[in-house]
DNA sequence: TTTTTGTAGATTGTTGACAACTTGGAGATT
DNA sequence: AATCTCCAAGTTGTCAACAATCTACAAAAA
């Protein structure tokens, strides 16, 4: 029985209850469907998804130590509001992680994969003609997703998606100022330059710039928003 | 209401049944008491901790998010086995993170902190003295654990802390050849001294080379034991 | 009015029972 | 002997009920 296990078979086996139940209300809370600070409802959740409280509280703990809810003892599990300052530390522990990239595509990005890449970024000149930030922001999620698994590090990559997918909860990471897509695609195009420069040293250097360089620009835009509503701190 | 939580009652809060469970089947498997790749049965270990099967299985899944363990459906909960390419690609990435912790150290350290981290190498050095490898390996990782703390990204210290957890369960991560210890031991002074220097790229150099250098002693470890036992791979 | 106390309803924490699945072996078949 | 089939025991997956706790509101007290 050497049969390459049918995909469906694979399905089945690693879906139990809980899976299915960890993977729908991360992708609801991914989705905003929940606000930052909301709370999830162990039965309404249950109920809503045809199954017993079980498998929802198995979830919660998934999602719990993946850092995308948090849990009150008795009083329930909200969504994660990521502070401002978390959201600093997780770029720059992202920036470093994708310097390590850099170096080791310098040293190994073959042909195929480098075409890959140019044509995310050819896609992004495309979504910014069109004035599609959304387009813009999948396309950079998937371009920086796409170089990070390049870079042949399962373990860094897994950790890179955990750290994406929680600062995708910080409340004002959303919409980048359209009148700045254009020289963020450039950059983009500028980034693979310094990777096919085959220079370790300075392709690290531009992705890591990159990312501290995106870092900046949220924090600027949590400032302003916050000067505009006229809050405080958190 | 503003008197300062009783710390007595901070713990009773934070302490559902399903916390404590986790932290014990954590502590046993970190302990070693529980062979990679051995069998964790549900009913047996509710037995043992004296609660229900619930607790137990919600521990498993933050301890399967974690990394510690693998579930197979309806087959059980596994002590995971780190194969030696992942337990190389953790290195690497923590040899990543620990350069960024040396560049922010040059530049931020404090001296109550620089004479912290040499009370724990003077600390080192004794234990080189006594010929106690095991006192020495608890001091190593202490000695890390404080520099990377002491950076200031408590993201990057809470990743760490888990790549540090998921490396002590690589079968053959243990036992530093004796006779090695005192180099190493002055390899941390020469760490400090980087730090000391001010010099952020300095610093965060030796600190990933330092890693690399540790990764490579593993790899030889894990090479030699294999050509002894007469393994061929996994 | 303001604060405190008490209580009902809602929610979470935990448990035990039942269903579904896997495993290993005894007996049948080749 | 080797292989196959089937069954029983053990284990995991799921559920529903009960216990413990929290929350909100109304009534009582200051």
């Amino acid at each position: 029985m050497s049969l390459a296990a049918h995909p469906t078979i694979a399905l089945l086996q690693s879906n139990s209850l809980t899976m299915v139940v960890q993977q729908e209300i991360e992708r609801a809370i991914l989705a905003g469907e929940y606000r930052p600070g909301a709370k999830l409802n162990e039965a309404a959740l249950a109920l809503g998804l045809g199954v017993s409280r079980g498998p929802v509280r198995e979830a919660f703990r998934m999602l719990d130590e993946a850092g995308l809810v948090r849990t009150e003892k008795n009083r329930g599990v909200f969504v994660r509001d990521i502070p401002i300052d978390e959201a600093v530390e997780i770029y720059e522990l992202r920036a470093a992680m994708e310097e390590s990239v850099g170096r080791r595509l310098a040293q190994h990005m073959t042909v195929a994969q480098r075409q890959e890449a140019e044509a995310i970024v050819q896609a992004m000149e495309e979504a910014v003609v069109q004035r599609d930030a959304n387009a813009y922001h999948l396309l950079n999620l998937q371009f920086h997703d796409r170089l990070v698994e390049m870079a042949g590090n399962r373990k860094l990559a897994s950790v890179y998606r955990k750290l994406v997918k929680e600062i995708a909860l910080f409340r004002r990471m959303n919409l980048a100022d359209e009148s700045l897509l254009p020289a963020s695609a450039q950059a983009h195009w500028d980034l693979l330059r310094a990777i096919q420069s085959r220079n370790p040293e300075a392709a690290g250097r531009a992705l890591f710039e990159h990312a501290m360089h995106s870092m900046a620009r949220m924090v600027d835009n949590d400032l302003a928003r916050r000067a505009l509503s006229g809050e405080s701190n958190t």
